[in-house]
DNA sequence: GAGTGGTCTAGACCACCTT
DNA sequence: AGGTGGTCTAGACCACTCA
C-alpha cells in the first residue's frame, strides 16, 4: 500500500481535558483530526514521535491510540501506521445493491480482490447452510473488498455448483447477484441477515494486512429464491469503523411489518 | 452486584497452540469456557492469580483477556472483575416487539431501570431529530436496561411533551410502545434505525459500570406515525457483545423490497 | 536498512468494589 | 481492609513494511 504523507508534528501542549493522560492525549488527537490538520487518509505520527513530543511512554500514547481506533477515529496498517478513517459508509442490508453499487454511489471508490475460488464437495457445515447434500459440488470464493484503497472486508461466499454451471468463469469482480441474474436467471426473494460485533480473526486479519485483534463487524447473509432454494450464503468480516447500518421499517399492522418499498436512484 | 462464584483455579500447563503468548492464553481460557469449567455468568479468575499460575506478566495476561473481551465471549464490570458472556440475545430491528418481550422470549431476565426523566425545552438537535420549535417541551428519558441482572445497555428517548401530556406519570419501567398506544393511542407505522460498532462513551460507561474504551453498539430509532409525525427519538448504548442481529429481508420487484411480515407468537 | 507497530517484562500507584 | 482492575513507567526484542 502506498503511504499516504504524514503530517509534519507540532505541537503545542497537551490540554488537560481529561484526568486520565491517555484519555487527555486522544482528546488533543481528535480535536487535531476535527480541525483538519490530520485529514481522512493521512498517517498519525508514529508512536515513538507521539511519545517524544508529548513527554509520555510509548504505552500510554499506544492506549490513546487504540481509544481512537475502537471510537472508529483511526485505523492501522499492520507494522505500516495509524491512518485517519474517512466517513462510514452508509449500508442497508434490506436493499439489493452490491457493495460496487452503493460505496460508489457515496463517492468513494470501491474495489474487488478475489483471492481465491474453487470448487470443492460440500461440507457438512456448508451443506446445511447451503441445503444440500454433504459431498455435493460447490463454490467457495473468497473476495477481498476495498474502499479508497484501504481493503475493508473479506468476503466467503459459498454456493450451490450443480445449480451454477461454470460460474467460475465468469468475472467474479463485479457484484455476483448481478451475474446470477444475467447468467443463470436466478434473482434473490429473500435474504436472512445476520450481524454481530467482534473482532477479525488471525487468518481475516491477515488478509486485510490488519493486526490480530483489530474491532470488526461479522456479517452474515443466506439468499433464497421464489422457490426458497438457497441461492448463497455469504460471510463477511468488516472492518469495524467502516459500515453505518440503516434500516427503514413499515409497519402494517398489528404485529407484522415490511420494508418500505425503496425507489430506484 | 452481587459476585458471583469464581471457579478455583488449577492448571494444567498452556498448550502452545498459537507461537504468541497472549494468544496461547487466550486459546487456553476459551477452551476452558467452552469445556464447561468456566460457565456463563462466573468469575474468571484474577488478573494476578493468573499472572502467578500461568508465568506471564500481568500485561500479557490482560492483552489475553482483552482478547476474549473484543471476542464477546467475557466482559467485565469495572474494578469487579471478568466475567464470562451468556449467548447473546437475538434481536430483530424490523419487528415491533419491545427489549422486556424479546429478551424474556429466549429465556433470559429482562430489567429497566429508570436513571433519570425530565421535561426541558427541546435543544435545536432534540428539535430537529422531533420535527418540533426549538424550547418547545420535550421528555429527556434515561433507562438502564439489564439481562440475569447484568447492565447491557443504556437508552436515552426523547419525545414531544406536547403530544404526550402527562408521560412521566406513567410507569416507564416497561414498554414505551405498549404506554404511548394504551394512553395516547399512538401506533408505531415506520422506524428509521441507525446502528454501528464503536466504544461506550464516559458517562455510558459509567452507566454501565464498565471501564471506559469498552467497546459498544450504537443504535439509533427514530419512530413515526401514519401522519410521518416523529413519535419519538431513541439513543441506545449496547454493550458490544449483547446483540445478535437478526434482519429478514423480502424482495417483491425489481429494486424494491419489503420484509416478510413476522407471525405472532 | 531504517522505521514502524506488535509484543513482552517487571515493576508501581491509584480508585474503586467488595466484604 | 483487602483485593480488583485501571493506568502508567522505562525499558527490550522482534517481524514486518517501505523506500
Amino acid at each position: 500500500m502506498a503511504r499516504p504523507p504524514r503530517t509534519s508534528l507540532e505541537l503545542p501542549a497537551v490540554e488537560e481535558s481529561s484526568a486520565l493522560p491517555y484519555l487527555a492525549i486522544r482528546d488533543y488527537l481528535a480535536a487535531r483530526i476535527d480541525s483538519g490538520e490530520f485529514p481522512a487518509g493521512s498517517r498519525m505520527p508514529s508512536e515513538r514521535q507521539l511519545h517524544e513530543a508529548l513527554g509520555r511512554n510509548r504505552g500510554t500514547i499506544r492506549d490513546a491510540l487504540l481509544q481512537l481506533e475502537g471510537e472508529g477515529r483511526i485505523y492501522r496498517h499492520s507494522r505500516s501506521g495509524w491512518y485517519v478513517a474517512g466517513r462510514r459508509v452508509r449500508y442497508d442490508p434490506t436493499r439489493a445493491e452490491g457493495f460496487m453499487t452503493y460505496v460508489a454511489e457515496q463517492g468513494r471508490v470501491p474495489a474487488t480482490q478475489m483471492l481465491s475460488a474453487e470448487k470443492v464437495p460440500a461440507s457438512a457445515w456448508v451443506a446445511e447452510r447451503l441445503g444440500i447434500r454433504i459431498g455435493a459440488p460447490s463454490y467457495f470464493i473468497r473476495r477481498l473488498r476495498s474502499i479508497d484503497a484501504r481493503p475493508v472486508l473479506v468476503e466467503h461466499l459459498y454456493a450451490n455448483a450443480t445449480r451454477l454451471p461454470g460460474l467460475l468463469k465468469h468475472s467474479l469482480d463485479v457484484s455476483l447477484t448481478e451475474v446470477l441474474r444475467r447468467e443463470y436467471d436466478v434473482t434473490v426473494a429473500r435474504m436472512q441477515i445476520n450481524m454481530s460485533p467482534s473482532l477479525l480473526s488471525d487468518v481475516q486479519a491477515q488478509a486485510l494486512r490488519v493486526a490480530p485483534g483489530t474491532p470488526g463487524l461479522y456479517l452474515t447473509r443466506r439468499s433464497f429464491d421464489a422457490d426458497e432454494r438457497v441461492v448463497e450464503y455469504n460471510q463477511e468480516y468488516w472492518c469495524h469503523d467502516v459500515l453505518d447500518i440503516h434500516v427503514n421499517v413499515t409497519f402494517t399492522a398489528e404485529g407484522t411489518s415490511k420494508r418500505k418499498p425503496a425507489l430506484r436512484g
